[in-house]
RNA sequence: GACUCGGUAGCUCAGCCGGUAGAGCAACGGCCUUUUAAGCCGUGGGUCCUGGGUUCAAAUCCCAGCCGGGUCACCA
């Protein structure tokens, strides 16, 4: 146990202190509530006969002692309001103790307490309670870090330390209101989400998080066992296996917002866990998908920020549809003059080492020209695009491009650089996939790390039951969630995103 | 994993050319019945991240480590 600062110990016998007075500093009962901070100040009229008798409770944030009438503010869930508190209304009788020694002295910013009374404007147009009745509801023991704005609205002292407000997330909400109204656009982005899906009539799913095959994508799982079975166990690194097997049961189409987890490096786009949104459509092709995505973007953004414009960094970008398609075999041909067309490897592998890029003998041409077009191409697309028609070798769940061979239906869309959706014309043709997962294995033997290691059997057999042609689509939900709120760092729209432990 | 910047009071930070540890806010005591970054007078508060080293003397210089940010590498 840490030795209690100065402060802490003025809490603590703060708290011995109320408790003499006999009021208990953590209530059990209920404290009924009928407004709330942010309606009070937004719908309250001077004269109207309104707001006579409100009651709202919340985080006493500051204090401005006057002698016999006191300012306080009060923060609830919605935002802060300021209290009047006047001695000889809170303590009608005889005691003062309710305003000389609890109010003035005993109750420290952080507390929880209950207020009942008027709303009126003082002489300065502020919106305020006029405290009939005060009640605590709840002692704090820690200090809040005390961040003040003045009235131009720049913040003095705010609570900055990354390190701090990761680790102790509660306090960073409670004390920077616009950290909460991040995480309520999430929740806005994820309801938006799911009422277009649900709209469109797909079934919000759930499949396992553990599995017994880490399938769907190539990353390094974690590892757990199974004390039962004796087997091992791996989370999830993807969940598309499971949900194309429920499209071979018969549904039209599913949907799932999945916790992924990949055991791999951590930084400002990357948390070893983190979610995935899949949804799967049968009787659809990838170019259906293209359209059902920038429609289901446009929706999500307006419902999130009440446009389809956002702001991320210096760059503007429009969600509105429809957005622009590149052929990946373009987009190259555009930032390089290489044509990638019918290439062989070794012109490819030619190519990319002239291009300065670290070339190595494990790459496939899937992988040269993936490399080609993340080191010249893809930081040049800001505005949402997709990127359509992808080779053959490093989409191994894909269906092959009708007009091309070597070509998948695959597209991927960029929002300023970076991949937020990603789709096919999913495989579903059982020998043909278990080709692709044959020449995974090879690749992964041959030394690249991101091909898959292991063969889904169950998932080859599901094939061959037969799956309707099937559009499938998946969005990375932090991302998404980051350019919906211009933050450029993954810990910013997690709640509580990983650290290292302390100590 | 590499490089780089940082870690000093509850919070935000200064001090870093070595010589008794500072400010603002917060806290504590006092004054104040419409203030609002409230104000005025007074007071207390520190493992200067940890461990070594150099030195008469280290928050400060050197080495190692821990934690965090950024950049890069990695990342379907």
């Amino acid at each position: 146990m840490t030795k209690l600062s100065e402060q802490e110990l003025v809490r603590r016998e703060n708290l011995e202190k109320i408790k003499e007075l006999g009021i208990n500093p953590f209530p059990a009962d209920l404290y009924e509530v009928n407004s709330n901070a942010t309606e009070i100040k937004s719908k309250f009229e001077e004269g109207s006969e309104d707001f006579k008798d409100v009651s709202i409770a919340g985080r006493l944030m500051m204090k401005r002692i006057m002698g016999k009438a006191s300012f306080a503010e009060l923060q609830d869930s919605t935002g802060k309001i300021q209290l009047y508190i006047n001695r000889d209304e809170i303590c009608p009788g005889e005691n003062k103790d309710m305003y000389n020694k609890v109010f003035k002295k005993l109750l420290d910013i952080g507390d929880f307490i209950g207020v009942r009374g008027y709303v009126f404007k003082t002489k300065t147009g502020e919106t305020s309670i006029h405290v009939s009745e005060l009640k605590l509801l709840s002692k704090s023991l820690k200090p809040l870090p005390v961040v003040k704005v003045d009235a131009e609205g720049n913040v003095h002292d705010a609570f900055t330390d990354p390190e701090l407000r990761y680790r102790q997330r509660y306090v960073d909400l409670v004390v920077n209101p616009h950290v909460r109204e991040i995480f309520v656009k999430r929740a806005k982005l994820f309801q938006a989400m799911r009422e277009f899906f649900n709209n469109a009539g797909y079934l919000e799913v759930e499949t396992p998080v553990l599995q017994p095959i880490p399938g769907g994508a190539a990353a390094k799982p974690f590892v757990t066992h199974h004390n039962t079975l004796d087997i091992p166990m791996y989370l999830r690194i993807a969940n598309e296996l499971y949900l194309k097997r429920l499209i071979v049961g018969g549904y039209d189409g599913v949907y799932e917002f999945s916790r992924n987890f990949r055991n791999e490096g951590m930084d400002r786009t990357h948390n070893p866990e983190f979610t995935a949104m899949e949804i799967y459509v049968a009787y659809k092709d990838y170019n259906w998908m293209m359209e059902f995505t920038e429609k289901l973007l446009e929706h999500c953004a307006i419902a999130v920020n009440g446009t389809t414009e956002a702001t991320f960094g210096e760059h503007k970008i429009d969600f509105k549809a429809p957005y622009k398609r590149v052929t990946m075999r373009q987009a190259i041909l555009d930032h390089t003059g290489f044509d990638i067309k019918g290439k062989t490897e070794g012109e490819l592998y030619e190519a990319a080492k002239n291009m300065g890029i670290e070339v190595d003998d494990s790459m496939g041409k899937g992988k040269l020209i993936d490399e080609i077009f993340g080191e010249k191409c893809e930081s040049s697309y800001i505005q949402p695009t997709f990127i359509i028609d992808y080779p053959k070798e490093m989409s191994p769940l894909c269906k092959m491009h009708r007009e091309d061979s070597e070509l998948t239906e695959r597209f991927e869309l960029m929002v300023c650089g970076k991949e937020v959706a990603n789709a096919y014309s999913e495989l579903n043709d059982p020998i043909d996939q278990k080709e692709r997962f044959e020449e995974q294995l090879k690749l992964s033997e041959r030394g690249d790390e991101e091909a898959a290691q292991f063969i889904d059997f169950d998932f080859l057999r599901a094939l061959e039951y037969g799956m309707p042609p099937t559009s499938g689509m998946g969005i990375g939900m932090d991302r998404l969630a980051m350019f919906l709120t211009n933050n450029e760092s993954i810990q910013e729209v997690l709640f509580f995103p990983q650290m290292k432990p302390e100590k």
